[in-house]
DNA sequence: CCTTTGGATTGGAGCGCTTCAACACTTTAT
DNA sequence: ATAAAGTGTTGAAGCGCTCCAATCCAAAGG
């Protein structure tokens, strides 16, 4: 910078105040400091600039697992809102670990971004009263156990107890009793999906049958229950899986057994990622309004920063049932 | 930080001392400042940290499409590996957009990171240049037309010529002649996949029948493509697309068709994601090592970070030809 | 008792930028 | 002509940290 401003022949101020586009600095200057600047390939060193700056423009992103696509599109979502607010993001992959997104959280903050998203993140709310007081958070995709009532947080969630009962609804309405639910373990929003799962079952008359097995997020986590249930006596008609990711296993493994879907069984998955609507799968699915929650987010985040918002939001969206192909009446 | 130091009773600097673990301090005053920077819920400010320290540890990630399981996967292996290597690393998001990548890698030159993996990027030789001699830089899973010779720049990549050519031989082994391939248009590897493809054919003394049509990278670029071939008098038998997403779309648009595959169509992917995989799918597939890849990248950054190396290397690794249930032999 | 040695501690400069008060120079009002 | 009110520009302080050279202190050596 000191040399850009000496080849301009001015003072480092001016400089500064040519980078940052500052209305009162004579055209004539301006050309020379944009000229000199090129000429030496100067770029401003983003850490100083923050450092003295005392601001960012930087939002956090903790994500619970980006091989996931329903993660991955949900960060797209806040990426592109983030984008249009003048911000940029950091993300950061917890890779379905606590501990470590426990560290990422403090990378985060320690990074000074202004606000934090946590995407699909197990935190519970314990971790995050210690964050939330320093910075803005917003929890996108997570259950948080009981509601976190700390007043600097918000929460964008779908509805996964309504999205369970709506599935619970559609397979009773074909005609299935034995409904199991293969859950997502200690994910985010397993607690949530179980319960509503056992809501439904009790509305349609179905309680006693209500049947959990642990699952967990991605397809192999599918196979042992899988096995399980194909062994018993008398095997569920149809099975309500976690997500999509957790559905394709259970379909690939239903394959290898030689169980038809729908017509031996019926499969319900959730999130509605691109997966589900291949049409070798055409997987029965709840949607979840994934770049819509990104913007969201993003929008909770920059009311707090820009309006100075401080009561907490939350919002819910609306699930969807997507009915595809994987799910039918049960087998006679 | 002065806070710190005054509960504690000793100067800053001692408090910058005990924070980065230096052993020139007592265990008594240890203590004291740890706990006083516990009490104060002192964090330290990385970026003033790296201001002062001239270094942020910190590896810059451009890739090219998050949504993409290859690339998110590759990412993961970049990431396993910095954090090993003690280094941090900052995604950002090109959304397949070349403009958007340029910024992106700015932004990142501009948060001075140490290294700077470009993952399936679109930029090419020109765009580096200016980049390399300022941070080394290592480019994964793209082809960058002529080679860069530029040496601050390493690659690793899978052998997509090779990839390409597998795939024909394997198709015409099956009996197929007429094999298309459905390209991904202006995609970093897209070139290279045509060149094998095309140099394969002529091996298999196909070379006249060898017939490329535009596609893209994702499920939807396939539609049109397949629209048109099958309004022909004389379709192919077999399809190799560009990548597991555009097979996907392929397999799709077949299927509203009424095309069975492989019966009707053979039918190859390339990257085996974990959607090739799906039983559903079975996609016959291209294999790309892709933690492996992502590991050595930041080896190859490691390299020239720790150990001081500066010529250029050159991974190439090897794909394999991944059978599953999409192809056969031709119909009669 | 004084010097040496070596480990523990500290003051202060400096990292690259922003920003504010002060200044210099014009222009306009009086 | 002089004061007032802009415009443009700049010097210097400060952002939160690191790290070097200097200092301090206690133990060891002479």
């Amino acid at each position: 910078m000191e040399d850009v401003a000496e080849r301009a022949g001015v003072s480092r101020a001016l400089v500064s105040l040519v980078i940052n586009g500052s209305p009162k600095v004579s055209e004539q200057k301006r050309r020379r400091v944009r000229e000199a600047a090129r000429a030496l390939g100067y770029r401003p060193n983003l850490m100083a600039r923050s450092l003295a700056q005392q601001r960012t423009r930087i939002i956090g992103v903790l994500v619970n697992d980006l091989r996931n696509p329903f993660f991955a599109e949900v960060v797209e979502g806040i990426e592109m809102a983030a984008e249009s607010g003048e911000f940029g993001i950091v993300v950061l992959n917890g890779r379905r670990d606590r501990g470590r997104e426990l560290t990422a959280v403090e990378t985060l903050v320690q990074l000074q971004v202004e606000g934090l998203a946590l995407v699909g993140a197990q935190l519970d709310g314990d971790d995050l009263d210690e964050i939330t007081d320093i910075v803005p958070t917003v929890v996108v995709a997570s259950d948080l156990g009981r509601p976190v009532d700390h007043s600097g947080v918000d929460t964008i969630v779908t509805d996964g107890r309504r999205g369970a009962e709506l599935v619970v609804e559609h397979l009773a309405s074909l005609g299935h009793e034995r409904i199991l639910h293969i859950d997502g373990a200690g994910n985010a929003s397993a607690a949530e999906r179980r319960q509503g799962y056992r809501r439904g079952m009790e509305a349609a008359g179905l309680g006693e049958l209500a049947d959990v097995r642990t699952g967990g997020d991605d397809e192999a986590a599918a196979f042992a229950a899988i096995d399980e249930i194909l062994a018993e006596p008398a095997p569920p008609t149809a099975v309500f899986a976690f997500n999509d990711l957790l559905a394709a296993g259970v379909l690939d493994r239903l394959d290898d057994a030689g169980v038809p879907v729908p017509d031996g069984m019926s499969l319900v998955g959730f999130d509605n990622t691109f997966i589900s609507a291949l049409h070798h799968l055409a997987l029965t699915t709840v949607n979840q309004p994934r770049l819509t929650m990104g913007r969201m987010a993003v929008d909770a985040l920059l009311e707090r920063l820009n309006d100075g918002r401080d009561e907490p939001v939350r919002h819910t969206l609306e699930p969807e049932l997507v009915v595809r192909g994987t799910t039918g009446p049960p087998p006679p």
